[in-house]
DNA sequence: TTGAAAGCGCTACCAA
DNA sequence: TTGGTAGCGCTTTCAA
């Protein structure tokens, strides 16, 4: 038997350290830490003996080397703090944790050059696989990520090039969207939707554009893109309004432009019907309760994360374009002229004392 | 010269690949990849343009190894899709991103089990430091991190002996929540907190009953713990509200309780006051807008991050803990008797129609 | 300015 | 059943 270690220093003890302890090779203490067959119970006793009496963990930083893989896996959104976003990383954290693989989440803030470096650095850093939420115009796949061979999942909006994506049915979701309106007696809607840099936003103006046509309503489209802000949101909403034919409902285009457009219509007393592109939380206790098109984030994170431990166990199939169904949630803001909120809202002072 | 790497694989090109083409050790690869001085010019180019052709990049997860830093950072909370973590999850990555380092997420789901492994998974990681919302009912530092000396800051919630810890000043919240309350009238008021298995939520409920007694405010304080349900809720709600003295106005523990708590009002038509525990989106939308006390969750996670990176540049004194002011937004909910918002909800139906 | 050799902690491979 | 050896891809140390 041959004895390495002899070192003592502060840092953690190794295999090496723990061999030395338990009298054994290192290689069956690589054994009975893995739990790998072929190893006689008394030997593996002593090994565990030593291993708890020294407080050994295995160092998983060091198994990639050897291994190849580091499981672990990659998660490039725009914004973590954004709910969509966030319920993003929840579900796919979650399949990655059942896989006994850990997440590297980064944010790329909007910015494909950003983007790119904070790939670069995943790849870098040897991630087993991606899940990236792209930014910017439909770029290609990222080369960088090309050449490393790193499987990749594209969420929420499609690369050029082939690739594995989980998409959401956006043209769908406008178009359940409107037919409410319509069904409801609206007849001129407007459309506000995100920075036009967004793939989404500009699948969802286009689709908004079609539909708009298809139910034959008046006049041309009326289409507002951002990035917004409370102000452009107002300044759209009044211009509107003032027109000979004013619109009598907006469609937004995802969870950022409804804040800003219930503030600015809240703002401008603007009674106008909305449908809200994007669930959010307490959206049934503002009055009205609002309409949205529900896309589920969690679902979208967790097909994408399914999807790319396939990749990850080997198939090498054709990549494959998922498109995920949207719901329309009805709760009052794009019902019929004049509907309120049936129920009353939250009052403020003692109980019993009305108002 | 030494040439080692005759291998020709389907993987990424190495430091020996570079060196093999560009006729020069690996060392020196290492030298022009890492910046480091002291290689002629005319080397590092030819060094730099294999590098180019070959799409060499460094695999940083093989530097570790011998750095004996991962530049990674854990964070451990309890779930990532709850806004107050997500932001939380967001500025953490944020402060890691400036300072080149990745962040690993795990959620604990709320169990102490669940986070010792998710600890011990960490560790094994060889992250270079750990933010933590510890779960659980104030557990001692975690043994497996102090055997592996790796720096950790505990956030929103402290641990049992040394450690630096960042909280959120949760007496001063109920303090000012209940102030305000009965600045403008309110009397009898009810505390429904979340679960007490949670620190906060206990820290929560102590200040307000220490607060009721500060107060002089009659009877015994009505209390009604988590974990909640919008039945739980509204139980506790109907319940108070029938005693022969009803309260007139609750304090939520937190925001999952405040949400339970607005539907329950709603269903339930009880126009209580209302201070929520922790800001939320479009609070100011609800009618009444929803006064609440807000923490600042980014300002929690960007505070634990950057005393962790000083722990990380070497800072060896005595373990801190910073407590971080909240501050009471008032929006209405919790105003003077009878008091409704002074701008109209938004309205259903077509422009122009008013209801 | 450049290079050879050793080794970080672990695992694969083959030999005993 | 167990052990030795040779790396994984990089950086450190020291020598040239």
């Amino acid at each position: 038997m041959t004895r390495l270690s002899t070192r003592r220093t502060a840092t953690r003890p190794t295999m090496a350290d723990v061999a030395l302890e338990a009298n054994v090779s290192v290689k069956t203490v690589s054994r009975v830490v893995n739990h790998e067959p072929g190893v006689r119970p008394d030997t593996a006793a002593r090994v565990i003996a030593v291993v708890e009496r020294l407080g050994f963990r295995r160092a998983d930083s060091a198994r990639p080397l050897r291994l190849g893989r580091t499981r672990t896996i990659g998660l490039v959104v725009e914004d973590l703090a954004n709910p969509f976003y966030s319920q993003i990383g929840a579900a796919v954290e979650r399949e990655a944790r059942i896989r006994q693989h850990q997440l590297i989440t980064a944010s790329a803030e909007g910015s494909p050059t950003r983007e790119r470096a904070v790939l670069a650095e995943l790849v870098g850093r040897r991630v087993d696989g991606l899940v990236v939420v792209p930014a910017g115009t439909t770029p290609g796949v990222d080369p960088e990520v090309v050449a490393s061979g790193t499987p990749i999942v594209y969420l929420d909006r499609p690369v050029r090039g082939p690739a594995d994506m989980i998409l959401s049915d956006n043209p769908g979701g406008i178009r359940s969207a409107m037919e409410h309106l319509v069904a409801h007696g609206h007849r001129r809607v407007g459309f506000l939707g995100d920075d036009a840099q967004f793939w989404t936003a500009r699948q969802r103006r286009e689709a908004f554009a079609a539909v708009h046509q298809d139910l034959h309503l008046p006049g041309a489209p009326r289409i507002c893109m951002g990035p917004h802000t409370p102000a452009t949101v107002g300044a759209a909403l009044e211009s509107w309004s003032r027109d000979k034919d004013p619109v009598t409902a907006v469609i937004t285009g995802n969870n950022r432009v409804t804040v800003h457009t219930l503030r600015a219509m809240r703002r401008l007393d603007l009674p106008l019907g909305l449908v809200g592109y994007d669930d959010f939380e307490l959206a049934d206790l503002i009055d009205p309760p609002i309409t949205v098109v529900h896309q589920d984030p969690a679902a979208l994170g967790q097909k994408a994360a399914q999807q790319l431990f396939v990749r990850l166990l080997g198939d090498g199939s054709a990549p494959t374009t998922v498109v995920m169904p949207t719901r329309l949630i009805v709760r009052g803001s794009g019902g019929p002229h004049g509907r309120r909120a049936t129920v009353s809202p939250i009052r403020t002072g003692p109980a019993g004392q009305q108002v």
